[in-house]
DNA sequence: ATAAAAAAGTGTTATAAAGTGCGTTAAAAG
DNA sequence: CTTTTAACGCACTTTATAACACTTTTTTAT
């Protein structure tokens, strides 16, 4: 599941999976999709359920005394939003009104959906092309040292 | 498949590969193409369904917390575009508009398809002419310092 | 505490736009 | 001259989105 789709919310902060990503969804199964905060970017991530278990089973095994590590689980464990998702339905997600704030769509009704493979991004549009094109933004985290533990994490 | 071909776009964006290049589509037995911006240049690759699955599968298990993996992540990964694909039939390829504008080649209806073994890529014509005489262009970035994870990969 | 009102969430339908398939014509190759 | 290929046009199908109606939850006022 990869690729760029400019899609529009509805007026209750409603989105529908494009179409293609159809038999995807259907073949692995899934019934729930889980949406949360990105730790390093104003980004939102979204999860297929089974994909989210893994993660958050791993991440919250983690010792939570490091001080990293207590901020991963805090920003991504604690964001998370599961909603229902039919596969062979309308796709539909809505998205709550903090995880909006935190990805800068409050007012917009339309976000980035970027397929990542397993997982997805929603990006603020603007927030998108100006990452594309090199940019940085005001909000982003990159010097983190990471702790032995979540090396080999991929989130 | 090697070689230059210049071709035109339809109405919708569509092209066709030249029809030299069947016997290698049937013989591997491809029945899907990715298309996706080039990391570089305002150029657009073509990968195979095979040679797609191991980069993608490769460059998405890396550690998305460095931000230049993120940032190739997000290039690569995130503007593919799958299409399925008939060999035996016209072999014809959509390009979606946010690629078109990538590789500059919005408003044209031709393009170039270059041959460049296990890929293609798709240029502007102006573009690509500008190159082959050794012109810089614009937008072109070479500065990456590439992390060790990524340095035995070839995109 | 209860009822009314407002807000938030869910589901359905209609319409325009985007994408797909296929036949025809024009051009190129053998 | 015949065959193959590329380009174009058109009709059909699918998809995205806005509008609307209805249900549930939360808030407010009495």
């Amino acid at each position: 599941m990869f690729g760029f789709n400019n899609i529009s919310l509805d007026k209750k902060s409603r989105f529908s999976f494009p179409a293609k990503y159809r038999d995807a969804f259907v073949n692995s199964n899934e019934n729930q999709i889980v949406i949360t905060k990105d730790p390093q970017y104003p980004t939102l991530k979204v999860y297929l359920g089974s994909e989210w278990d893994q993660i958050s089973t791993k991440l919250s095994s983690l010792q939570g005394l490091d001080p990293v590590v207590r901020n991963l689980q805090w920003t991504i464990l604690g964001n998370a939003s599961v909603c229902d998702f039919e596969p062979t339905g309308r796709m539909q997600v809505l998205i709550s009104a903090d995880l909006k704030k935190y990805a800068q769509i409050e007012e917009a009704n339309r976000i980035c959906l970027i397929g990542m493979g397993n997982k997805f991004e929603i990006w603020n549009q603007e927030n998108w092309e100006q990452r594309q094109t090199g940019g940085s933004l005001a909000t982003e985290i990159l010097d983190i040292v990471l702790p032995e533990s979540i090396k080999d994490m991929s989130f």
